[in-house]
DNA sequence: ACCATATCTATTGTATACACTATCGATTGG
DNA sequence: CCAATCGATAGTGTATACAATAGATATGGT
């Protein structure tokens, strides 16, 4: 898109992320356009997308509002992207040049030093595990698959609960890449989907985890 | 949403439909604007929203054209509603109401009379077909997956080829409906499932096969 | 006091003018 | 004759002004 336009989509989100606009926050085109430096045409254009992504709700009388998100809208989200992703992985692993075989190599080998250290720098890992899961999804080769998925991944939880995965869970995401690694070098499209189906069903368990110790549940964070 | 933009919407969406704007075919904004009778800004709005649903694709230039569909995209969406519709149906059958079942049955019969006549209704087929499938989407209870199946079912294929289905498959398509009420009844959720992903991927061969005959290929449009 | 109705206000929807950008063609220098 | 650059052209992106709408508040009759 636009300059101005992905300008405001990033500054939106980010505001959300952050929470400066917290859940049911009522959300004004104008106010937006003024913090983000541009004109209303952009800023609507930006809630558009936002409002596809489920981080903006609309009621009946189109008035905007970001949205709250319960624990099993959460489970949604990631169970529609342990299938989607599933597939993707299956697709890919009969697809796979070997240039991006190389490439996901390289990502999780970054992966493995960001947390592999004396202490995790989860922006690298958040980095290169988004560009592994990018490469998958490209070597799918469905641009159906894409546009949906692409739907579903750039999600608050997410981004907003990385930062709370123990170390284990991070450590784990590099070893089951390395799973997917090999099975996609066995072109095993089955065993592909499996693996990233559980990689992603375990994210979940370590999201709703970090997220019951947040609001001082206690539970074991490391499973 | 709003009136102008519906009204783009529908229109141009009818005229990518009708084949007024085949593939591979330029989109302008100004053009489109005045064939609505609105101005630019309603045209983008609904641009966007076809550009989600992929019936449009944006050069590196940012310029729209119809997006032509080979038989392998056609297939790849296919197979996508077939994984979710297939999980909308296995959450449905825990979650449908009574009501929502009566619905389904109503939707059911109608579907039974247009194709049992002495000719085929295929428009009311379409339309209690959409019907059925939309309680059951509902009935799952989950709005990511609405959302998410949504931009697939608003597909051109669908509509631009229902009309040649033969009998056999409509009555065939009654049929499965029939099977997953069964399957709701007893609240089988993979039951449901399975029933699901076959029916639609039989719609998928009916698709090819109508296609297929189409292009003078003779197939055998009946399985 | 209460209900219906009218007016006002806040916010979104639409039109239009202008700014920007890329592509294509022409023109000029080598 | 070819290549490169510059300019014209077609189309999209953005800003802004105005129109429409829904919800809130005030007003009047009973």
């Amino acid at each position: 898109m636009s300059r101005a336009s992905d300008h405001a989509y990033g500054t939106i989100r980010a505001m959300i992320l952050s929470g400066e606009l917290g859940s049911g926050a009522q959300i004004r085109e104008e106010a937006l356009a003024e913090s983000c430096g541009v004109s209303r045409t952009p800023v609507r254009d930006a809630l558009r997308r936002l409002e596809a992504e489920l981080f903006i709700r609309k009621n009946a009388a189109q008035r905007s509002f970001v949205a709250d998100w319960s624990l099993d809208d959460i489970e949604d989200s990631f169970v529609l992207r342990g299938m989607l992703e599933g597939h993707a992985a299956n697709r890919a692993a009969t697809r796979i040049s070997l240039d991006q075989l190389n490439q996901l190599k390289f990502h999780n080998a970054n992966i493995f030093k960001a947390v592999g250290g004396s202490h995790s720098d989860v922006q690298a890992f958040l980095e290169h595990n988004r560009a592994f899961h990018a490469i998958i999804l490209e070597a799918a080769g469905s641009a159906r698959l894409t546009s949906v998925l692409s739907r579903i991944i750039e999600q608050p939880v997410v981004w907003r609960t990385a930062q709370n995965y123990d170390r284990e869970n991070l450590i784990r995401s590099h070893r089951e890449h390395d799973e997917l690694l090999t099975a996609f070098a066995r072109r095993d499209g089955d065993w592909a989907e499996s693996v990233m189906a559980g990689h992603i069903r375990r994210a979940f368990h370590a999201y709703a985890d970090a997220h019951h110790a947040q609001r001082g549940d206690f539970a074991e964070a490391a499973e």
